[in-house]
DNA sequence: GCCAACGTTGGC
DNA sequence: GCCAACGTTGGC
């Protein structure tokens, strides 16, 4: 089991969106970086990711899991790139904010907190507890 | 809304 | 294959 951040613009795919999508889950798609399209190719069904919103929140506000496997991007022809599926699980209890993942030293090394604008991030087993810790949930 | 940082593109 | 120019992203 891996885990990953997904990032987004609430104002072009929001959390509240993702979670009307109910278990169907959601394409990922539109992503147009090798890293972050390289990160997906790596993820399994199962997998799970933060949710944050970038922008004017700044936050991560929910957990997902990946339902489906890398596999052509639909909104392009282009086959250099490619989406996985994801569906909602839960909000946080408490939104991790970008200042509270700089302010917690367990978190320095974290992707969010060193190249924020990579919109797929790994995150380590580490990570993902310190912020289920921070967000008041079950990791 | 501005601007710095980064990634990608294309000319040489 | 290098590097300058450009476009986009996202924090501030």
């Amino acid at each position: 089991m891996q885990y990953w951040l997904f990032k987004s613009e609430p104002n072009t795919w929001s959390w509240d969106q993702q979670v009307a999508r109910g278990d169907k889950g959601e394409e990922w798609d539109g992503v147009r970086n090798y890293q972050a399209r390289n990160n997906m190719r790596a993820m399994e069904i199962g997998d799970r990711g933060f949710f944050y919103h970038s922008m004017k929140e700044k936050a991560i506000v929910g957990v997902v899991e990946v339902i489906a496997k890398a596999h052509p991007d639909s909104t392009t022809d282009d086959p250099r790139w490619e989406c996985v599926d994801i569906k909602a699980i839960g909000p946080v209890e408490t939104p991790v904010t970008l200042d509270m993942c700089k302010a917690e030293p367990r978190l320095e090394k974290m992707v969010l907190v060193n190249n924020s604008r990579l919109s797929v991030q790994p995150v380590s087993a580490e990570e993902w507890a310190v912020v289920c810790e921070m967000a008041g949930i079950a990791p």
